[in-house]
DNA sequence: CATAACTCCGACTAATTACGTCGGAGTTTA
DNA sequence: TAAACTCCGACGTAATTAGTCGGAGTTATG
C-alpha cells in the first residue's frame, strides 16, 4: 500500500480551501466534504486529528467550523501528513544482525552497536523525503491552485460556501441530505 | 505499515553475503536463511524475484545457489527495493479535483489537466527518496560492514558457508533439519 | 425554552495488503 | 536411481486502512 493514504490527500485538499478563505467565516466539515464528494463522517474524523495536532482551530455551534490555527505560510505538507497518519517511518529495522547463527546463545556487543548499515541508508532516504515535504507550505500550494484555476471558479466556490453557511440553522433547510 | 517491508530488509542482508564472497562458490538460499535465522521458504521466494529482476543469477543442482549478476558496485539499494516490492509510489492521487460539486455532470478540461498540485509535491518527495537510495550500492554497504565487524567473525562466516557447501549431496547429511 | 444544527470522540466493521507456508515440477550430483 | 537442490505459483493468516455509527456537549433559531 502507499505510504501516504487517503487521509493525507483528503486533509490537504480540505486545508487548501481553508487557506484560500481564511479571513472569512469558519467552514464546516460537512460542507467541505460535500463540495468535494467525500464522506462527511470521514472528513470530520480527520479534522479532529488536525485539531489535536494544533493545525486548525474549531468554533462550535450552528455557525461553527474550522479555521487554520496559524498562517498558511507556516503549515507544511509534512505537518499535515504527520498530524493525520502519525509520523511513521519508511522502514523498521528488525535487527537481523543479532540473529546470526554463530552467536548461539548470547550475542556479542558489537552485533547490536550503533545503527545497522541498512537501517542507516533507509533513515537517510527518509530524511530526504521529509525535508522535501517540509519545504512546501499550504500557502504555496494554494497560490499554485489560484494560478491554475479560472477566476470564475474561485468566485463560484466562495458563493457556494457562503450560501451553505447562510442556510444553516434554518429549520428544515437540510432535511434529508444524507448520502 | 512501513513502506519498505521485511522483504527488502531480508533481501539486502542476504545480498550482502553474496557481495562479500562473490568470487567463491554459489550460496544457497537455505544456508543464507539458516545463518540469519530467517524462514528458508520465504528467502527462496525473495530470490526468485531478485533473479527475475536480473540482480542475481542461479546455478541449479546439488551444489547450486546464487551469485550476483553484476558487480556489487553496480547494484543499488533502490534496485533491490524495486525488485522485491515492485516500484510502488509513495502516494496515489485519486483526482479529488474532478469531484467538485460545481461541475455536476461533466467536468471542465482544466479540472484534470496536468498534475494535481498535491500530487506534484508528493512526486518530488518520492524522487528525493529514490535518489538517495540510488546513491548507495551493495559494495558500499558491504565495505561498511567489514569495517565494523571483527576480523575473526568474517573468517568464521566463510568457514560456516564452506562447511555447509561440502556437506551437501552426502546422503542423509541434512536429514530432518526442517525448522 | 425547546429544537435542530453543529462540533467532538471513541468504538465498530469491511476490505485490502503484507508476511509467511505449502506442495509440486524440473535439474544435477553421489 | 535417489536425494538434494532450485524454481514457481497458490494458499492462509494477521495486521492495517478506510469508512461508518452512535452518543455527548454547544450554539443559534423559532
Amino acid at each position: 500500500m502507499n505510504h501516504f493514504g487517503s487521509a493525507v490527500e483528503y486533509g490537504l485538499h480540505c486545508l487548501l480551501y481553508l487557506a484560500r478563505q481564511d479571513q472569512g467565516p469558519a467552514i464546516g466539515t460537512r460542507d467541505l466534504a460535500e463540495f468535494q464528494g467525500l464522506s462527511a463522517d470521514y472528513v470530520a474524523k480527520l479534522f479532529t486529528r488536525l485539531e489535536k495536532a494544533g493545525l486548525v482551530r474549531a468554533t462550535e455551534g450552528v455557525r461553527g467550523g474550522f479555521h487554520l490555527a496559524r498562517e498558511a505560510e507556516r503549515i507544511t505538507v509534512l505537518d499535515v501528513a504527520d498530524a493525520l497518519e502519525g509520523r511513521k517511518p519508511l522502514f523498521e529495522c528488525r535487527e537481523i544482525r543479532g540473529n546470526c547463527i554463530l552467536f548461539d546463545d548470547r550475542k556479542p556487543r558489537w552485533a547490536s552497536q550503533g545503527v545497522c548499515g541498512i537501517h542507516a541508508v533507509m533513515l537517510r532516504a527518509e530524511a530526504e523525503m521529509r525535508r522535501s515535504l517540509g519545504d512546501h507550505t499550504l500557502a504555496q500550494l494554494a497560490g499554485h491552485v489560484e494560478t491554475v484555476l479560472p477566476q470564475g471558479h474561485r468566485k463560484n466556490t466562495g458563493k457556494w460556501f457562503q450560501g451553505r453557511l447562510e442556510g444553516r440553522g434554518r429549520r428544515g433547510a437540510r432535511g434529508t441530505t444524507k448520502t
